[in-house]
DNA sequence: AATAAAAAGGATAAAACTATCCGAAATAAA
DNA sequence: TTTATTTCGGATAGTTTTATCCTTTTTATT
């Protein structure tokens, strides 16, 4: 569904908002460390977190990535997507068919304007807030 | 959200659909111009549909690719995109979790589990004769 | 039996995605 | 100002997906 970036851009995010709440900076080590990624690879993800202004880095000693805790409820699961895989998950059509809509429909069109509307809906409701603070009470889980 | 492979395979077994239903053969080029396909990449793709029993293929002289006609309400959208990309679109978690599941759920599990569901549902729902007639009729299109 | 038509399948190439490495730039602290 | 730390960004590999080419096998027709 996701491109392995994504995955591990969503997962990244949602522990920077963790760590962010209590105050904590964290690099690209313990990000790849607790998320269960490849370390240099993620730092590349984190680049375009970063540029897309979903999470903030800071260089030099003492540095590393961060959110503004004002920000965490605010940030889409939407937002992280986007950011990575772009919008072609809940816009572009079914079959690949640069053309298909409403007038012009691809056989599958209608099948799966439903599901690619709750799809996006979902994304652009759910805060990464909520993603966060599930993982603190214990009720999801990052790794393995 | 499928492979392009994927997205081939539909759209050539929906071709063959209405080929099929006219008492017609097809090749993979006519298949391929049709669809608009890279043709060598395509035959690769009806081999898989033929070996997984979506379509039936024919060797030799006036040879070429068919379904039978009692079978186009049969097979499934799910058929189709299990012979190519396997299950892994409604299976695997959103996040490549090896081991989510409700009792270990990553941080997206709920979220992710409706849209699943009802992208399943609807596969196994959709069926060939539904995809196939509504071209026919000039509902819908395979091009461009 | 010979020929031609057509799919099968192996080998290879191109492109995209995933992943790694390393020097450059930025920054805090000594 | 020097040093240590840390992200940035370019270069490069490896892997998977997409795509092409060519030979072999199968089959109908002559």
């Amino acid at each position: 569904m996701f491109s392995k970036a994504c995955e591990y851009g969503i997962k990244a995010t949602i522990f920077i908002a963790i760590k962010s709440h209590e105050g904590l900076r964290v690099s690209p080590k313990e990000i790849a460390k607790e998320i269960d990624s490849p370390e240099a690879f993620t730092a590349k993800i984190l680049q375009a977190l970063a540029r897309n202004n979903i999470v903030e880095s800071i260089k030099g000693a003492h540095g590393g990535f961060e959110i503004a805790k004002h920000r965490i409820p605010i940030i889409k699961l939407a937002d992280i997507v986007n950011a990575i895989d772009g919008d072609s998950i809940y816009k572009g059509c079914g079959l690949g068919l640069k053309s298909c809509d409403e007038n012009h429909p691809c056989p599958v069109h209608d099948k799966f304007k439903e599901i690619r509307d709750n799809l996006k809906m979902m994304l652009e409701e759910t805060t990464l807030e909520e993603l966060a603070f599930n993982i603190k009470s214990g009720s999801s889980f990052l790794k393995v």
